[in-house]
Parts: structure tokens; sequence; C-alpha cells
DNA sequence: CTATGTGAATTGCTTCACAGCC
DNA sequence: GGCTGTGAAGCAATTCACATAG
């Protein structure tokens, strides 16, 4: 609204819809690489397509965060790059905990999109006190006696549980207690948190089903083509461009 | 249950919304636990509280189904369980392969989620010589060399993508070429395949900024209250339940 | 009387198409 | 002329509320 000559965009940071807000990263990622290749501008068309959308739904996204455009030209990507930045958060740092460090948690603390994008990891914590003290990903683990203590010392409010699935939710309990807002389920269980703490759930296995349903489609429709080379085809349906499948989370209590 | 007139459920596998698709799993692994607890029946309402949601939108996906609870009793736990794991595909046995052992592809080898639901690792693969013939969770690393072979033996139609985002285009080229027509992609890249085949990503980075995201809003917003406990009050527009956000998949060519 | 199954209403997201500005 | 920004139209998903079956 506002359509504001106003200097601030005025639409700025009030109710920005959850699937723009879902997108907006994928649109930094595509920026940076061109901000790496030291291209100075690029059209909606252009980002869109590095980013495996459509050039109305980027153009809509954007509208939300401002006018951050120039008719006729395009977007300056550093300008952008810094402005959906900070929409995001990411113009401070995030102290992260990690809870669980086995096979996942390990290659969590290893995975270096965390440390690029105003994430720091500060602690890596684990119930088995075999592995206190050692280190990984030249973190070292602390035993999950004291959650709560490190938590408070790092000023940590996103969480990451790797954990068994048995453990997650008194993990979760623990965490949400010590002050931390925001969490990223990795084990395979619905997790219940009070008002105001948000959940998202990363589930490899969910993520196969869903695969698997597709699949399972193109063999019983489609297919009878021969057998062997699946052969494409058909079914425009499922196949196209981006139907936005998927579980978020933000669980209620 | 079968309330039906005609024995088919007449709606069966035709059009069920994706969001739908994306929540089966969901009350799949619910189901799961009652029917381990040996709950013989569960209300939409129960079960809708296991998995997360809202009964009227479990009741509504489950119409996409078919009939197949009792009016005035509930769902039948075994029942629901074979017709949702009919529906997904996993009376099948789905081979998969994982593409990348590093340490996110190991912990995906090892993660046991895949096994317990009809998919089974058929065969890890990794560019670096040196891995060959070394087992990751009791299955020999094969070389690259080799994938088009493997994923021909194994009529291997679900491929795993866990490389550096570097790797990825590349290895999807591969993989499709060799008859893989769903791929679950953990490299922070897009990917580009041709029409007919499924990409779904899972960025753990994204999922970050998205938390980072409302992080940054209570923050800014609602606090003020005193600064310590969360407060959540206000905002009922990101705190309830579950808004979808999310980015799926399923690119262009 | 209870809890499912589902049309109808609502809300939210995407796509279209073009006015506005460079 | 070209490309952004955005109302308006079109779709899809969610929620409501109640008729219907057990």
């Amino acid at each position: 609204m506002a359509t504001g000559r106003t200097h601030r965009p005025a639409t700025r940071s009030r109710g920005i819809p959850e699937a723009t807000v879902a997108r907006l990263p994928l649109y930094l990622r595509a920026l940076t690489a061109l901000s790496e290749r030291s291209v100075p501008t690029v059209s909606s068309e252009e980002l869109a397509a590095a980013a495996g959308v459509n050039s109305a739904k980027l153009r809509k996204d954007f509208s939300y965060l401002g006018s951050y455009g120039t008719r006729g030209v395009g977007y300056d990507v550093e300008y952008l790059v810094y402005q959906i930045s900070r929409e995001l958060g990411l113009t401070q740092d995030w102290p992260v905990v990690i809870v669980g460090i086995g096979n996942l948690g390990a290659a969590l603390a290893n995975y270096g999109g965390f440390a690029s994008r105003g994430f720091r990891v500060a602690a890596l914590i684990d119930a088995d006190p075999a592995m206190a003290g050692k280190p990984v990903a030249g973190i070292p683990v602390q035993h999950s006696d004291d959650l709560e203590k490190i938590i408070q010392d790092n000023g940590v409010s996103i969480g990451v549980i790797a954990t068994p699935a048995g453990a997650a939710q008194a993990v979760c309990e623990r965490l949400v207690a010590a002050g931390v807002t925001s969490i990223l389920n990795f084990a395979p269980t619905v997790l219940s948190v009070p008002e105001g703490v948000d959940v998202r759930k990363v589930d490899l296995s969910i993520e196969l089903q869903i695969l698997a349903f597709h699949e399972q489609r193109k063999a019983g429709e489609g297919a009878a083509s021969d057998g062997g080379v699946p052969a494409a085809a058909a079914r425009s349906e499922s196949a196209d461009q981006g139907p936005d499948g998927d579980m978020p989370a933000v669980m209620p209590a």
C-alpha cells in the first residue's frame, strides 16, 4: 500500500507472506553468486531463472520488500544482496547451538553454509560423556548437563536438534526454558512448543516418501512405454514448474 | 469403512493436492507410533494432535484418499497405515543411491529412517578413489565412474545428491541420463532437470535463514515486554498453527 | 449422540497483464 | 523500448459448519 513516495518502502517489515520469506534465501543465494562474478545488475527474468522461479513471482516477492529495482534496467546486485540480508536478519550474527552430535550433528557442524550467512556455531552439545571435549569441526563438544548455561552465556536464540527422536522433545523443552525461541528439528518427531516459539522441521524420510508418491504415479500412469528407460514424456501435472509441496512447521502447543 | 457403493473410492489416485501428499508421511508416522502401542482406533482429533495439524485438515486430507473411517468411531489404525502406505507407494521397495559420501552422505547412509519405510540404500557413490571399497554403514562405497552401471543394475529411480554444490548439476545429469526420475538434493544449488523428473530440495542454511527472519521480528516487535521470556503474545500471524512455508522443487528445464 | 465426510466460505498464493518510469 | 511494480483475476489450500452414517 502506500506506494510510498516516502523514502522508506512503507511496506517494510509488515506482513511479508510466508511463501515469500521462504524464497528470499533462494534469491539471496543467486544474488551472492552474481556478486562473486562481479555482475553489477540483473533483470527479474535472469534472477528468476537463477533462483528457479518465474519472474512474475520474483517481482511480486520483491514488491513486498519495497521498490529496489530500476524500471527499464533491473536490480542492482549489491544493493539487493544487502536489502534481502537485512530483511532476513542476516546482517547480525546468530549464535546457534547444535544438540546431538551423531553422524548428522557432525555433518551439520561441518557444513560451511552456516558460517557463510550470519550463523555461527556457538556450541556443540551431546549427552554422551565420552564425546565431551572431543573436537568436531574444530569445536569441542560439551556435555548436555551444561545446556542451560551454554545457551545463556552465548545468548543463543536458535537451536538445532539432531538427536534421536526419543530425546528430541526433552531437549526441546530445555532449550526453550533456557531462552531459545527458534528451533530447527532434524529428529523425526512432532515437537510441542509454547506459543511464540518457531519450529521448522527437516525430515529426510518424509522427503523421500513424497518422491516415492510421485514416482509411483509415473510408473502406474505414464510409463507403459517399455520398461527400461523412464521415457519422461506425458504428465504436465506434476512435472513443470514448482508446486510448492512441503511441510513447514511452527507447531501449536 | 468402505461405505462406498462403488468399491473403489473413486477419488483414488487422481488429483490428490500436493499439500495433502506432503502431510501423508506425517500421518503415517503418527499412525505407526500408535500401531506400535497397539492402539486399535483413533479419532481425527487425536491423530491430528499427534501429527501436529488440525482435525479439519486431516479429515479433508483423508477424504481425498477415500472413506476409510467409521462415523461415530474413528479410524482403524492398522487399516489406515496400510492405505496411506499404499497411496505413498511404500508397499513396494525403492532402491536408492546416495551420491557424495562426505559427512552428510555418511549421515544419510546411517539414517535408520530410510530402511524402515520401503527405502533401501542400494549403493553409495563417491568421486574420491580413496573412498572406493571403504564401507559406510556397512555398504561399500563405489566409485562414480560406475554410476550409470550401478543405477541400471539396481533399477534405481530415486537418487540422493549430497555432493558439494559445484558437483551437483553434473551428478544430476548423469543420474537422469541413467534413468533416475526423482532426486532429493542436499547440495545448495538449483538443479535443472528435464520435464518429468522431480526434484526435492533440502537446504539447511535456507531453513536457518527463515528462522532468523522470524527471530528478528520477535526481537524487533513483540519483545519490549521485559526481555527474558519470549512472552508469546501478539502476532497470531506467524505464531499459531502451521503456515506451510517452503520451497519445493521440480525445476523446469 | 458421536465423529466422519464434504459442500461452501474464506484465506492466501500465483499468474496475468499493463500502467508507470527509466 | 524495456523492465519494474502492482491491481485484478485465477487457483489452491484451509477452515467452517453441518448433513450423514453408525
